[in-house]
DNA sequence: GTCTATATGCTGATAGAC
DNA sequence: GTCTATCAGCATATAGAC
């Protein structure tokens, strides 16, 4: 495709996101003003408007962005069809992905409550669309007789709490490498659905 | 005790932190301005400030008085020895606790970054002997060969997590009462540790 | 595509009247 | 103890020059 002199759109809008990402998850988005964003990206406040009609949009943007990834990347995993298999590679594949976006993770977590009621629907579809994949592989061994799991609902919300729990607390410098941890956590999940 | 005529400090200090508490948990600290703050107690903005030197000290309150609470009641709970019984209590009343106080266990978890980093500090001293809480009684039932713990500190962020996030999703409203999520929640945390 | 300049309004906090 | 009035600054978003 061709390109205009001085142009750097195609450079400018990715920038422009990361830099949003990595502020709203540490200041919160109400905290962060659009100058701050445009200070890290080196253009003035006004620039922006170029690429996101308003603040709100740019962090749907962005959560939206996460999720639909988040799914996809899911859905691109090979799974077989053991439920014991299943679960112990979705406990794996939920850390180790959430573990590799800290700030995206960050954000669609706890700026839920920045959003519009209308976009705060939307990404509540693609939540549960998540978790529905969760509570599939649940019933699934539940009706094989293999997990015991009385409420599918409650114990998936329970597992992916516990999974994404390990965000919270998870440094890099830290004594336990991302497989190791996600190996214990999966062995946890197993156990806690009633595997021996 | 003696009272001005005129005086309501005794009454307008808790409703004041009353109405911050509701406020930061429903749009986030930095989205509520001290004025939408008096305007819910019903005074005008300079009058927060007999109570309160600043906002940062509301919040930062907010939060040690929710954590101060949270460990005087635990420690108030009649345990006994038995490491089974130990952690199907904490696993209980974690629950019950914080099912009865949803906006101090949100705004106390989500307001973290908008703390001082000398707030801060102090704050997590609180949060952590909380976890000692559980984490002891996780070494004790590992010593005693009751459970299969093999990182008792991974272990106790992970029952932690998961006991958390039920603030997340329960609603008065729903199919299940505060008690049945607690038992439900209580015998997937024993499995997790190992307990059959 | 980016800049500067600007509009309109809200922010936390303080001073002084009552 | 509470009010009104106010300060100085920053917010989002837009208009128009280059």
């Amino acid at each position: 495709m061709a390109r205009k002199t001085g142009s750097h759109s195609d450079i400018t809008g990715p920038k422009i996101r990361a830099a949003a990402l990595r502020l709203f998850a540490r200041s919160g988005f109400a905290a962060v003003s659009m100058r701050q964003i445009a200070a890290e990206v080196g253009v003035q406040a006004g620039a922006l408007y170029l690429y996101t009609p308003d603040k709100q949009s740019l962090l749907f943007d962005l959560m939206q962005s996460h999720l639909q990834d988040l799914l996809a990347a899911w859905r691109a995993q090979p799974i077989g069809a053991d439920p014991h298999a299943r679960l112990k590679a979705f406990a794996r594949f939920h850390i180790l992905y959430h573990l590799d976006r800290p700030d995206a993770v960050f954000v669609a977590y706890m700026e839920l409550r920045s959003l519009t009621a209308d976009n705060f629907a939307r990404i509540e579809i693609l939540r549960r669309a998540y978790e529905d994949q969760l509570e599939d592989i649940l019933r699934q061994g539940q009706a094989a007789g293999v997990f015991q799991v009385p409420d599918s609902k409650l114990a998936t919300l329970a597992v992916i709490a516990m999974l994404t729990g390990v965000n919270t607390w998870y440094r890099r410098e830290g004594r336990l490498s991302p497989e190791r941890v996600a190996d214990l956590y999966a062995d946890m999940v197993l156990r806690a659905v009633g595997v021996p």
